[in-house]
DNA sequence: TCTGGGGTCCTAGGACCC
DNA sequence: TCTGGGGTCCTAGGACCC
């Protein structure tokens, strides 16, 4: 420890983490002012939908992320709906991000509204960690008409706590002879990491703040949580030493993949097929453009009661990242299965992942695939997703109930579908 | 007419190999 | 004749995050 550490109220790091409030909301509260002061709630465009994210005035109301429609109407009958644009936000989110770059280049990409930031090292350039976050606040503020709340800490794991303290436009300190107190009065519950299940096994021990769990014998959370109570025990001591890893380029994805909610609950296979292959076309076109391959797929399955989901997955001889094989890789996994109950929810998950080769197969049948992939993605990205596919069909199809799924990847039964 | 979709990491058991 | 142990890969499920 040298005298400048020791002057430091934070201890060695200074880590900052900013969330941004009510993101998508407040993006579209920007783009339409006639939105600005009311209750909206940004929700998916299908018949089952739920609210992913909502305007402080709506919360007001009592309207939370993850509410059904119905129920977010119910609290708040005059809730303005608005159909989120994900392009939109990730597109805003890099320009956040980037902004971030000017004051470290340790900034990780938590997720699509919020990032981790080493400032250690940015004092002498910026000034105090205060002033920093005041001027990253004001350039998202000019820049955007978004506010964020933003929490510093000597760690990610109480910087993240701060940053929840104060909401919107917040800026919280833990500075480390804050620790104990803090802990002492912040429910477990309010910690990164601890979730529904966990609370409830910790509140049968008796705890109930991150104080009760540090101070708790390590040994027995260990015979009760094996590795995990390792981590808890750190945690209710307000510890951690997790670096601030930068979010480039070369961070590996490990898995892609999609599902979807159905309409309606489905049970005929040919039915679900059609699902299945729409899905496995949403995934190979992005491992694609991602440039990965991956051997391992998996289907997913939610029934009808909602709450029997499962899995299987079936990992292929070869890696791959056609639509085809997806596809085909689903099939086999589906009929693997006796479904039990009409499927609410499919999805169809590429795993074991690795870059695709330069060099593509040497076998001539898997480089026309390849390449009539290639082109079929190119002409997808210039005239919208789904344009053209094979042999497949989407919704609007499902009523005529005629269509018959090749299971075999043929070339020539690519034709056009309008979708939307 | 209830309840989305994108991920990560961990566990535990079994197969298989040396 | 009574029973090793390590390592890796695979599968299914669950907890958690936003």
């Amino acid at each position: 420890m040298d005298g400048q550490q020791k002057e430091n109220p934070f201890g060695g790091r200074i880590i900052m983490h900013v969330d941004m409030n009510a993101f998508f909301a407040s993006v579209e509260q920007q783009r339409d002012p006639n939105l600005r002061g009311k209750p909206v709630a940004v929700v998916g465009s299908s018949k089952r939908t739920i609210v992913t994210t909502c305007s402080y005035e709506a919360r007001a109301f009592g309207v939370k992320t993850g509410m059904a429609l119905w129920e977010a109407k119910r609290c708040c009958p005059d809730l303005i709906l608005v159909v989120g644009r994900n392009r939109e936000y990730t597109h805003i989110s890099s320009l956040i991000m980037q902004l971030m770059h000017d004051f470290t280049p340790l900034v990780e990409t938590f997720s699509v509204d919020e990032a981790f930031l080493d400032i250690s090292g940015s004092l002498t350039l910026f000034g105090t960690p205060e002033n920093i976050a005041h001027q990253l606040k004001a350039r998202i503020r000019e820049r955007f008409g978004l506010t964020c709340s933003i929490g510093i800490a000597p760690n990610k794991l109480l910087a993240k706590l701060a940053s929840d303290m104060q909401k919107p436009d917040g800026l919280t300190f833990i500075p480390l002879d804050q620790v104990a107190p803090v802990m002492d009065r912040t429910p477990i519950r309010d910690m990164c990491g601890i979730g529904k299940k966990t609370e409830k096994a910790l509140t049968m021990l008796g705890i109930r703040t991150c104080g009760d769990l540090g101070r708790f014998p390590v040994k027995l959370l260990r015979q009760k949580f094996g590795i995990v109570g390792e981590a808890l025990h750190r945690m209710g001591l307000g510890m951690d030493d997790s670096p601030v890893v930068p979010t480039d380029e070369s961070d590996q994805v490990k898995s892609v993949g999609h599902s979807m909610t159905l309409e309606h609950d489905l049970e005929k296979r040919e039915e679900i097929l059609r699902y299945l292959l729409q899905l496995a076309e949403m995934v190979g076109r992005r491992m694609r453009r991602y440039g990965v391959t991956g051997k391992t797929v998996c289907l997913s399955v939610r029934y009808a009661d909602f709450y029997t989901n499962f899995s299987r997955q079936l990992t292929l001889p070869r890696y791959t990242n056609l639509s085809a094989d997806i596809y085909h890789g689903a099939v086999t996994l589906l009929d693997s299965v006796q479904l039990a109950q009409p499927v609410r929810l499919l999805g169809v998950k590429l795993s074991n992942l690795r870059h695709q080769d330069e060099q593509l197969s040497l076998f001539e049948g898997e480089r026309k695939k390849a390449h009539l992939a290639k082109a079929m993605d190119e002409v997808n990205s210039r005239f919208g997703e789904f344009s053209v596919t094979f042999g497949t069909l989407l919704a609007d199809d499902a009523k005529k109930g005629s269509f018959v799924i090749s299971p075999a990847w043929r070339p020539e039964g690519i034709r056009k579908v309008d979708v939307e």
